[in-house]
DNA sequence: GAACAATTGGGTAATTCGGGTA
DNA sequence: GTTGTCCGAATTACCCAATTGT
């Protein structure tokens, strides 16, 4: 897969003039770095950065394929509940981690599009881990709590945290593929297709 | 991890066609050597001097040899005392962040090499950090930990808890440099067992 | 060693580029 | 803030036989 676009690329799949995307680089919005040329090239990393902290969505082509969804669980038979709920959909890939601490290790390693976050696990606080995803742009990640013991009030204070959905434990499988159809949309909608 | 890269390779790397790499070797921006058959071919020595030369960032994939060092520490004065006595080293990347969630993201990003880590920042337990670090089998990460309030019992603990080295604060440039040394040597030679 | 796919060099014409300016 | 136009320069596409990798 293609690294690197140039700005007569990046106007062409935005809709916009050459020399904006030049403006774009000159102001700092959008990293690039120069050929011995002077020809100015971008990192893939720094496009999706920039369309991201500018909302505007991201192309299929330059974001890559499967929509990836990090489970972080402690109970294994939740976790396997929940892969087994997901295990037929067309075009996920799914990972899951049981503790806070490999949550942010593999969120960092490989970001996902969305996450299914059990607020209480140990290593860390889900809270955090809400605000710290939605603070990053760099991060476009869609959250899906989940909890058992909660209070009416933490449930918004989740919410405002930065989760998208919160699911009270115990739910069904039904409740479960509903709340996560409703995620794909969404994430579905921050790409768009290049005819 | 490869030593050797062709035109090609570089190119799909850069954004760039294959025949402008041919260009910036014959007019002597990149060095390269040439097959029996006459291709070209560029030792990742080089291409690393070559890219720092014209100031494009080094993609991970080509930074292999390069002693990653990660500062986490939330008093800016300290990091920045960190990085200045480490800035004339050669050989390594320096980069730091300021908080533990943010600590766990970029280490599962781009794995360090070391990490200076202060045990008391907020985010999350250092020790907790340590223990992580240690487990994780992809992680070959050499800990340096330091802090000023921390009762003579948990530096053990510290250490049991996979933390490679203590420094109590205040230290001096000099403690600090010397420890690094310690830690790069025994990094440099992690290295030639992977050979 | 043979077969096959992928990469390469070399030359030239066509395209895209940056930068200054409107 | 974005776009249009101009020019010299850098990059690219295009060709195919040869080399290299699997």
């Amino acid at each position: 897969m293609k690294e690197a676009y140039g700005p007569y690329e990046i106007a062409e799949m935005l809709g916009v003039a050459p020399s904006s995307v030049g403006t774009w680089i000159d102001k700092g919005f959008l990293e690039a770095f120069k050929t011995p040329g002077g020809h100015r090239r971008i990192y893939r990393e720094d496009l999706v950065r920039f369309l991201n902290q500018q909302n505007i969505p991201v192309p299929n082509e330059v974001k890559g394929d499967l929509v990836r969804i990090l489970i972080i669980e402690d109970e294994i038979e939740v976790s396997e509940m929940i892969e087994r709920a997901l295990s037929n959909y067309e075009g996920i890939e799914i990972y899951s981690v049981n503790d806070g601490i490999a949550a942010l290790l593999e969120i960092g390693r490989r970001p996902p599009d969305m996450v299914i976050l059990d607020i209480v696990i140990p290593g860390i606080d889900g809270f955090e881990v809400c605000k710290r995803i939605t603070r990053d742009k760099i991060l476009k990640t869609k959250i899906l709590t989940m909890s058992g013991k909660i209070e009416p009030d933490d449930v918004s204070k989740l919410l405002e945290s930065g989760a998208n959905r919160f699911l009270r434990k115990p739910f069904s499988v039904e409740d479960l593929t509903r709340t996560v159809d409703d995620l794909l949309v969404e994430i579905k909608e921050s790409f768009v297709d290049l005819a």
